[in-house]
DNA sequence: CCCTGATTCGC
DNA sequence: GCGAATCAGG
């Protein structure tokens, strides 16, 4: 796997974007195991992760005995007690990024009565399809990005697929701009990609 | 069972 | 450095 600094880039935006491993690794058409390692390698923050691995290791890693590392006693007691403190500490700009909303499931389609393409396909297989989290444009306030001719596109003129192009940030970014499959933010193209059906997204993009 | 992310470890 | 295998929680 090359990891060019693109391919770098769109994992750091999407996970940035809070994207599950699966679905970057969906996206980038690589493992969701690429996309945590990767992550982690790069040093990209954690997300919240549901396990807490210490245990037990039955791998290698059992006779890894634990050394008696003495630890130090922690002599630190600088906690003035109380939330009193942090004086002039940042002004709680934190925005915490997007951490808030992994899968929002934004897809603006309403009715699943999709018949157009759903009806022909096995019920539970086609309602199985779940709407890409991206937002709608990755557009996260990264100040040069603003430079973009139109920050909302369809605002003004037809809708147009919002998949991202290039890395968020660089010049040659920018968005797929076809014309979305109507009730989606993607053009069929993307839509393909964006929405997975669950049961068989193992090897989906390809 | 499905999903999820984290870690380990052979390569 | 890479990522499959594995682990582990929901």
């Amino acid at each position: 796997m090359e990891w060019s600094e693109e391919i770098i880039a769109q994992l750091k935006d999407l996970w940035a974007e809070g994207l599950s491993t699966a679905e970057i690794g969906r996206r980038l058409s690589i493992t969701k195991n690429a996309v945590v390692g990767k992550a982690h390698r790069l040093g990209l923050p954690p997300r919240p992760s549901p396990i807490r691995r210490n245990g037990s290791k039955p791998k290698a890693a059992a006779d890894k005995a634990e050394q008696p590392t003495l630890i130090p006693p922690t002599p630190e007691a600088p906690v003035s007690r109380a939330t009193a403190p942090a004086p002039s500490v940042a002004p709680a700009t934190q925005p915490v990024a997007a951490t808030t909303a992994p899968t929002p499931v934004a897809a603006p389609s309403p009715a699943p009565a999709t018949a157009t393409e759903a009806g022909t396909v096995d019920d539970k297989t086609a309602r199985k399809e779940k709407a890409a989290p991206i937002t709608r444009a990755s557009a996260k306030p990264k100040t040069l990005l603003r430079s973009i001719s139109d920050p909302e596109p369809q605002k003004r003129r037809g809708p147009s697929c919002c998949w991202p192009i290039g890395d968020p940030g660089t010049p040659g970014f920018h968005f797929c701009g076809a014309t979305p499959i109507p009730g989606k933010p993607y053009c069929e193209e993307h839509a393909q990609i964006a929405y997975v059906r669950l049961r068989d997204r193992r090897d989906s993009v390809a």
